[in-house]
DNA sequence: ATGACAACCTGTGGGC
DNA sequence: TGCCCACAGGTTGTCA
């Protein structure tokens, strides 16, 4: 479910609910993840306490006075605060047990999300990364440079998490589509002041979609379990088929590094 | 370096 | 009604 805002969301949502808060426990009922949960997670964070709760990417960085517990929510991930007694449910696999009697659970039906244990925040998931879609640095002249030469579809280049982080299909196809540009285009052939536009329209949906809460998709809820209202106004994401709210056309769909990927054929060249 | 693609895993929905 | 296949919000790793 989740993309950057759905991220940013929880970040939002669980924070007030743990900073300053001791770990009681924690419970692995699955360490089966994208990677393995370290066996000594519970050992080491048991007694921690919440310092800073932090994003980079779609990574949160849950830090303590012992280290940082790195999460990933992967494709269909999530984390909620409950009272620590609510029978766990298919899928729970980790508890963190806080000392107020609730505890942060995360439930991750495909397991491609993750735990890390960090001392530092220097680690090899998090070195490479682009910069954030809503800092100063990222704009227009930054994507023109990094795109020259490169003949891949620009959809799949905005993708790229070294390129710039946190766009992932849903946003990826709202701002292209608001941008005017087509999605299979070279990233190499659109122009610096189309890029600026493109830019502009990544911090836009995404800072929009952040406001109200992240897309809600199937169940994704936020840390305190209230569902996103972004959905509703997709432009194009899973409306193929279906009349371009700007100009009627039916909007296609194609596949771009087997994503699905709609766009408006009359409003993106 | 670049780009194409498989891999990880479960749930769901559409087509037949 | 039920079965099977394709596909779903992400990212890494491999290969040509």
């Amino acid at each position: 479910m989740p993309e950057l805002p759905e991220v940013e969301t929880t970040c939002r949502g669980i924070a007030p609910h743990i900073l300053d808060r001791n770990v009681r426990d924690v419970i692995v009922r699955e360490p089966r993840l994208r990677w393995p949960v370290p066996r000594r997670l519970r050992k080491i964070l048991k007694g921690a306490r919440f310092t800073a709760v932090n994003r980079r990417a779609k990574y949160l960085l849950l830090e303590t006075d012992k280290g940082i517990l790195m999460v990933h929510l992967g494709m269909s991930g999530s984390l909620r605060i409950m009272p620590a007694d609510t029978p766990a449910l298919f899928h729970d696999h980790i508890d963190v047990v806080l000392d107020d009697g609730r505890c942060l659970r995360y439930h991750d039906p495909r397991r491609f999300g993750s735990f890390h244990w960090l001392q530092t925040l220097e680690h090899p998931l998090l070195d490479h990364l682009g910069p954030e879609p809503l800092a100063a640095s990222f704009d227009g002249s930054y994507l023109y440079e990094r795109s020259r030469g490169r003949r891949i579809p620009v959809k799949q280049f905005i993708m790229d998490g070294k390129i710039v982080v946190g766009v992932g299909n849903i946003y990826a196809n709202e701002a292209l589509f608001m941008a005017g540009i087509h999605p299979a285009r070279a990233a190499g052939r659109v122009a610096l002041s189309r890029y600026e536009l493109l830019a502009q329209t990544i911090k836009t949906v995404l800072g929009d979609a952040i406001e109200q809460g992240g897309t809600t998709l199937r169940d994704f809820v936020g840390g305190d379990g209230s569902p996103g209202y972004f959905a509703q106004q997709l432009r194009v994401y899973g409306r193929q088929g279906q009349p371009c709210r700007a100009c009627k056309s039916v909007l296609k769909e194609i596949r771009k590094g087997g994503r699905s990927t709609v766009y408006c054929p009359d409003c993106q060249r």
